[in-house]
DNA sequence: AAGGGCTGTCATACA
DNA sequence: ATTGTATGACAGCCC
C-alpha cells in the first residue's frame, strides 16, 4: 500500500502511473487481465503471506459487509445507474452506464478502474475514461458519461477532460458519503474516506469545484441527455463496430496493418514532455490509418475511439514483435501452457517489465517502471493493501456483467433457496455461445475477444471457467519454478480463445449478436438475461473465481476431478464449493434419472394396466366363448344319451329307465348299461384302484 | 389466489 | 472411508 500511496502522492509517479493505466485502460480488459493472476491466486499468496485474505476473511468481510454490500455499490443492472448510489468510481460507473461489458475481470483490473475512479488520476481519466468507454463501447455504444468523456476528448483535449470530469462529477455529486442507500451505507461512507483520501493526494481541488459548479448546472440535464445518449448509440447497427473489426483483422492479415499500435502511442506519449502529457487525450494524438480518419468528424469521436482502443490486438503486437521480447513462444507452447492459474501469478509480478518492453525500450515509464521492477510479487501483493484486495474482488464481482451482489449473497446467505434454473437454463438459447470464437480467433496475433459480446463470454464462462482443457493437458503447478517466463503473461490470451473454441460445451448454440440488425439495446437485454440464467452454482463459481466451469466439475470423471483439484491452487473454500458443485450436479442429474424413470415406471405401468385389461376383456370374451361351447357340447351328450336310452331294452323288451340305468365306458372302448348303483360303486373302485396305482 | 407441474436440493440409504 | 447412485421429501418458481 505504501508503493501505492507512493505512487499517488508523487506527481510524475502518478502521471506516468495514471498513463500506464491509462494504456493498461486501452487494454484493461485484455492486458491486465492477461498479466494479472487470478484473484484467488492473489488471495492465496496473500495467505500464504500470512494475509488475512483468505477465504474466510472474504467471507466474513463479505458477510460483515451486509452480503454484497460492498459489492453493491457497483450498479448490478448496468444501464440503470442510481443516483444514490454510493461511489463506485467514475469511470467504472461511466462503463457501467454504458451498458457494455467492460469489466474488470481480475483484482487489479479492478484496482485499476477503481483507483482512477477515485479521482487521484483526473488528468488520465480523459485517456482511462476515454479508452475504457471506447474499449468498453467498441461496438459504437459510448454513452452517457463514458460517451460525454470521448466525444470531448476527440475535439478539444480540455474539453475532453472537462467532459470526463463533469461526467465524473456528475456521478459523484449524488454518491458523496451521504448518499442514501440504507443497506451499503457503512460500506459506502468506509469507501468514500478511501476515496477521499486518494482525491487528496492528487489535488485538483480546482478543477473539482470548476466542475461541481458546471455540475449543479447540467445536474438536470444529465440523465435526459443520457438517455438521448444512450438511444442514440442504440440506434447504431452492430455491423459498425464488426466493420472496424473485420477491416482491423484483415489488415493484420494482409501484414499491412497501419493500425494504431500501442507501441506507437507509447512513442508518441514519450515524446511528449511530463507536463503536456496532463492535458494529452487521445484526441492530440495523430492516429494513423482508420482511427485518424475517424477523428476529423466529432460525431464519430466515440467510434474512432473505440477503433482506437479496439486496437488492443496491437498491444500484443507490439509486445510480441518486440525485439527484445525474450519470452515469445510458439502458439503450440502457449496453448499448451495457457491454463494454468499458477503461472499468471508470475505473470503478474512479471508484468510491469516484460510485458511492457517497449516502455522500456522508450524509458517512458521509467520511474514507475523502476519502482515496479524492484518490487518482488510478494511486495507488489503485501503492500496493497488486503482491504483493497477485497473490495476490488467484490468490486470485480459486482462489476461482472450486471452481476446481481444481491443475488451472490443470497447465494451464500440462504443455501435453501433455489433459483429454480437448472443447469440447461444456460444452455437455452439466450445463453451465451462459444459461437463468437471465430470472431475472437480472427482478432489476430492475441487471439482475444476486444468487442463487449466477447467480454461477456469471458464473464460468463472464464469467470465459471469456461471450458478447461482436461487435467492431463494442464501444467502443472509448481511454486517453487521460480523461473517463470514473461509469455505467460499471454497465457489468458490462448486461454480465454482457447475455450472458447471447445466445443465440447453443450450449451454452445448460436450466439444473438452474431445476428445483424440486432440492436444495442437487444444486446443488453440479451446480457443480463444470461447474466440472469446463470445457475447458483454456476454464481458461487464465478463468485470464487473458480476456474472451471460447472459442467466440467460435475461431468469430469472423479480421477481427473481429483487430479484437477490436486494441480490448481485452490483455496478450501473453493475446493469446497467445487465438491459441492459436483455433489449438487451429480444428484441434480441423479434427481432427473430418477423422475424420468419414475415416469417411465409410471407409464409403463399404465400400459400393463392397459394390456391387462385388454387381456382380461379378451379373456372374458374367450370364456364365454368356451361356456357357450360346453353348453352346446352338454346339451348334444344329453340328446345323445337320451337318444340312446330311448333305443335301448331290456330283457323282457321294455325301454330302459335312464334313471336307473347309467352307460359306462370301459377301456376297451365298450359301452356298457349298468345300474346306477353298480355303476357308482363299480367307478368308485375304478377310482380307488387307479389311485393306488 | 390456489393448485399442479417442474426443478433443484438435501438427507438418507445402499452399493 | 470414499464416492456414486437412488429416492423420498421439501421448497421455490412458473403457468
Amino acid at each position: 500500500m505504501k508503493h501505492l500511496k507512493r505512487w499517488w502522492s508523487a506527481g510524475g509517479g502518478l502521471l506516468h502511473l495514471t498513463l500506464l493505466l491509462s494504456l493498461a485502460g486501452l487494454r484493461v480488459d485484455l492486458d491486465l487481465y492477461l498479466l494479472l493472476p487470478p484473484p484467488t491466486l492473489l488471495r492465496d499468496e496473500l495467505l500464504l503471506l500470512g494475509g488475512p485474505a483468505s477465504s474466510a476473511y472474504a467471507l466474513n468481510r463479505f458477510s460483515a459487509s451486509g452480503g454484497w454490500g460492498r459489492a453493491g455499490q457497483l450498479h448490478p443492472k448496468g444501464r440503470e445507474l442510481d443516483p444514490a448510489a454510493p461511489p463506485e468510481g467514475q469511470l467504472l460507473r461511466e462503463v457501467r452506464a454504458l451498458g457494455v461489458p467492460f469489466i474488470p475481470r481480475t483484482r487489479v483490473d479492478a484496482w485499476l478502474v477503481h483507483s482512477v475512479a477515485a479521482g487521484s488520476a483526473d488528468e488520465a481519466h480523459g485517456l482511462l475514461g476515454a479508452a475504457a468507454a471506447s474499449s468498453a463501447g467498441g461496438a459504437g455504444t459510448s454513452v452517457d458519461g463514458g460517451s460525454q468523456a470521448v466525444q470531448g476528448g476527440g475535439g478539444d483535449p480540455r474539453a475532453a477532460q472537462s467532459g470526463s470530469l463533469d461526467a465524473e462529477e456528475e456521478e459523484k455529486a449524488p454518491v458523496e458519503p451521504t448518499a442514501q442507500v440504507p443497506d451499503a451505507g457503512g460500506c459506502a461512507s468506509e469507501e468514500n474516506e478511501v476515496l477521499r483520501e486518494k482525491h487528496e493526494a492528487v489535488d485538483h481541488s480546482s478543477q473539482r469545484e470548476e466542475n461541481e459548479e458546471r455540475v449543479s448546472a447540467q445536474k438536470e440535464n444529465s440523465l435526459q441527455q443520457n438517455n438521448e445518449d444512450e438511444n442514440k448509440v442504440a440506434e447504431k447497427p452492430d455491423w459498425e463496430a464488426e466493420k472496424n473489426t473485420e477491416s482491423r483483422n484483415e489488415r493484420h492479415l494482409n501484414g499491412t496493418d497501419t493500425s494504431f499500435s500501442l507501441e506507437d502511442l507509447f512513442q508518441l506519449l514519450s515524446s511528449q514532455p511530463e507536463n503536456s502529457l496532463e492535458g494529452v487525450s487521445l484526441g492530440d494524438i495523430p492516429l494513423p490509418g482508420s482511427i485518424s480518419d475517424g477523428m476529423n468528424s466529432s460525431a464519430h469521436h466515440h467510434v474512432n475511439f473505440s477503433q482506437a482502443i479496439s486496437q488492443d490486438v496491437n498491444l500484443h503486437e507490439a509486445i510480441l514483435l518486440c525485439p527484445n521480447n525474450t519470452f515469445r513462444r510458439n502458439p503450440v507452447t502457449r496453448t499448451s501452457q495457457s491454463q494454468e492459474p499458477f503461472l499468471q501469478l508470475n505473470s503478474h509480478t512479471t508484468n510491469p517489465e516484460q510485458t511492457l518492453p517497449g516502455t522500456n525500450s522508450t524509458g517512458f515509464l521509467s520511474p514507475v517502471d523502476n519502482h515496479m521492477r524492484n518490487l518482488t510479487s510478494q511486495d507488489l501483493l503485501y503492500d496493497l493493501d488486503v482491504n483493497i484486495f477485497d473490495e476490488i474482488n467484490l468490486m470485480s464481482l459486482g462489476t461482472e456483467d450486471d452481476f446481481d451482489p444481491i443475488n451472490v449473497s443470497q447465494l451464500f446467505d440462504e443455501r435453501d433457496s433455489d433459483s429454480g434454473l437448472s443447469l440447461d437454463s444456460s444452455h437455452n438459447s439466450t445463453s451465451v455461445t462459444k459461437s463468437n470464437s471465430s470472431h475472437c480467433v480472427c482478432e489476430g496475433a492475441t487471439g482475444y475477444c476486444t468487442d463487449h459480446k466477447s467480454s461477456s463470454h469471458h464473464d460468463l464462462e472464464g469467470a465459471v471457467g469456461g471450458n478447461y482443457p482436461e487435467p492431463n493437458k494442464l501444467c502443472h503447478m509448481d511454486h517453487s519454478d521460480s523461473g517463470f517466463h514473461g509469455d505467460l503473461t499471454f497465457q489468458h490470451v490462448f486461454h480465454n480463445h482457447t475455450y472458447h473454441l471447445q466445443p465440447s460445451a453443450p450449451e454452445s448454440t448460436s450466439e444473438p449478436f452474431s445476428l445483424p440488425g440486432r440492436s444495442q439495446k437487444i444486446r443488453s437485454r440479451y446480457l443480463e438475461d444470461t447474466d440472469r440464467n446463470l445457475s447458483r452454482d454456476e454464481w458461487r463459481a464465478k463468485a470464487l473465481h473458480i476456474p472451471f466451469s460447472v459442467d466440467e466439475i460435475v461431468g469430469m470423471p472423479v480421477d481427473s476431478f481429483n487430479s484437477m483439484l490436486s494441480r490448481y491452487y485452490l483455496t478450501d473454500l473453493q475446493v469446497s464449493l467445487i465438491r459441492d458443485i459436483r455433489r449438487r450436479g451429480k444428484n441434480k442429474v441423479a434427481a432427473q434419472n430418477c423422475r424420468k424413470r419414475k415416469l417411465d415406471i409410471i407409464l409403463n405401468l399404465e400400459n400393463d394396466v392397459c394390456n391387462l385389461q385388454a387381456k382380461k376383456e379378451t379373456l372374458k370374451r374367450e370364456r364365454a366363448q368356451c361356456n357357450k361351447a360346453i353348453n352346446i357340447m352338454k346339451q348334444k351328450l344329453h340328446d345323445l344319451y337320451h337318444d340312446v336310452f330311448s333305443r335301448l331294452r331290456d330283457e323282457e323288451g321294455r325301454p330302459v329307465n335312464p334313471n336307473h340305468y347309467a352307460l359306462q365306458c370301459t377301456h376297451d372302448g365298450s359301452v356298457l348299461l349298468v345300474p346306477k348303483e353298480l355303476g357308482a360303486s363299480s367307478h368308485k373302485k375304478e377310482t380307488q384302484k387307479g389311485k393306488r396305482k
